[in-house]
RNA sequence: GGCUGCGUGGCAGAGUGGUUAUGCAGCGGACUGCAACUCCGUUAACGCCGGUUCGAUUCCGACCGCAGCCUCCA
């Protein structure tokens, strides 16, 4: 039985999805004016994980994260950089889904554009307007009466005089209150616009995913995830904005992934301290990256460093050692009765315990291990076909085990080097001539090459 | 200031009212020509102070420290 821990309820619930096998899910996605970052990442590698979990789980998972393609970042990198608003936001579409499927997230079934909605999306502001939600400021600007709504603040857990309280932001003369937000802005003579009952202008960041959410699932829907950061204001106005249109509730699971830190600090654009996926992918396999952030419990903070990323890449290169020697079998389905298959199942089933999922793989590449010394190929082919069964559910083990280890056909100059001194260092061990052997080793560890004798044969790996 | 959450061995990271996950690193051993891989064994932890309890790292309370949100942010 899986149990999802609900922000709405500050528990672990159990899931109970509204259709009988069919689980709706929406993720807060991009906002497309730079390349992706370690924190989007997670994000995009959690989610992929819950996707492909439900999957797994035998629900039908329909799947949509949106991109917000207009905003005012993206109207300013635009200008500064002097190129069109869409070329902008194409481009970095692009460089998004090459993240995205390098980190072997699977695309969702739709990723819906705030610029492709604006009839829905200005639809849903008349709604908001007509039961009295909404009004139209002498500026132009639509807002969102938040004293309208009765139970705002119930995702955050805050209250409208807390917030008041708290209150930071710089006046807005137009509002009616400091804590109402914006639903439609209008558009500034040179800035780009959309045609409204209300004047030229574009919609305010939140309309967007609330819109899109009930076009893309209805109104009313199973999963909606983000990260932490968008729990206040963004996800609670999407819920003032979706439950004061429709009337009903609009999300039964809301889920919020922890933040990627750097030195305990949170890594984000505006303190600078990030890095693009770009840039670590240059230094480590995607699946590395991606192993690094499964061995954190979404919710947790996760620390980025080289040392995690080593150690992440070391754990993962054990599998692979151990996956290389053995034949899969693929009619081993990870979910069964047996001790292995029931304590991963367990571990995911605890709101995507990843980390201790990974720590039952560990214990079957452990059992896997013991059956080949054993010579044991029942059990080689059942452990080997469950590690990798469970490695599919995780979005891991995607490459051969040769293609981890040694790398792509791409260095063959080197490969060609690698093999002739593999055979020298053959003969030289068979001639009893170990000097020339250990000389052999030596010139290939120089290469960042790792020679393993095993079974009688010799395989080697890149550091 | 208000509101959330967190504090576990050298590092990372699960979990539990009593039998001390897991990975990396360390130590001892097996295997190996020597290594590497693999296997076996092993060291070491629950921020601080009270309370509940036969017993708390795990439950409750105070304290200290850290992070996040309250402003665009995954």
């Amino acid at each position: 039985m899986l149990k999802i821990y609900n922000t709405l309820t500050r528990q672990k619930d159990e899931f109970k999805p509204l259709q009988e096998g069919k689980v709706k899910l929406y993720v807060c996605g991009m906002t497309v004016y730079d390349f992706c970052h370690v924190g989007h990442a997670r994000v995009m590698v959690v989610f992929d994980v819950v996707a492909r979990y439900l999957r797994a789980c035998g629900y039908d998972v329909t799947y949509i994260r949106n991109i917000t393609d207009i905003d005012d970042k993206i109207i300013a990198r635009a200008n500064e950089n002097g190129e069109s608003i869409s070329s902008l936001t194409e481009r970095f579409i692009k460089e998004m889904h090459h993240d995205a499927d390098a980190l072997g997230a699977l695309r969702p079934d739709q990723e819906p554009k705030a610029t492709e909605s604006m009839a829905e999306i200005i639809a849903m502001i008349e709604t908001l307007i007509k039961k009295g939600f909404a009004y139209s400021a002498d500026n132009g600007d639509v807002y969102y009466d938040v004293s309208k709504f009765d139970s705002y603040g119930k995702l955050s857990g805050r209250n409208i005089d807390e917030l008041r309280a708290g209150e930071r932001v710089a006046v807005n003369t137009a509002k009616d209150d400091p804590l109402d937000f914006v639903l439609w802005k209008a558009a500034k003579p040179e800035e780009p616009a959309w045609q409204s009952p209300w004047g030229r202008g574009r919609p305010g960041w939140h309309i967007e995913c609330s819109a899109m959410s009930a076009t893309c699932l209805g109104e009313h829907f199973d999963i909606h995830g983000g990260g932490q950061d968008l729990q206040f204001p963004h996800h609670e106005n999407e819920i003032a904005q979706s439950e004061g249109a429709h009337g009903c509730q609009s999300v039964n699971y809301w889920m919020h992934n922890g933040f990627v830190r750097i030195d305990d600090e949170k890594m984000s654009k505006s303190l600078g301290n990030f890095f693009t996926v770009r840039e670590v992918l240059a230094k480590y396999d995607p699946e590395v990256v991606r192993y690094f952030i499964l061995t954190s419990q979404y919710r947790s903070p996760l620390n980025y460093s080289e040392e995690q990323l080593d150690q992440a890449k070391n754990a993962l290169t054990r599998f692979y050692n151990t996956l290389r020697s053995v034949e899969l079998i693929d009619d081993v389905v990870w979910r069964d009765d047996t001790e292995f298959g029931t304590r991963f199942a367990a571990a995911m089933d605890d709101d995507f315990n990843t980390a201790l999922a990974l720590s039952v793989m560990t214990d079957v590449r452990q059992a896997l291990n013991k059956a080949q010394e054993q010579n044991n190929d029942q059990q080689i082919g059942y452990f080997a076909g469950l590690l990798n069964s469970c490695g599919q559910v995780l979005g891991l083990f995607q490459q051969s085990a040769e293609t981890f280890l040694t790398g792509d056909a791409e260095n063959d100059e080197d490969a060609e080097k690698i093999e002739a001194l593999i055979v020298a260092r053959k003969q030289a061990r068979e001639d009893k001539d170990w000097a020339k052997a250990d000389q052999v080793r030596d010139e290939l560890t120089a290469m960042g090459i790792i020679v393993e004798d095993t079974a009688g044969k010799t395989s080697w790996r890149r550091v």
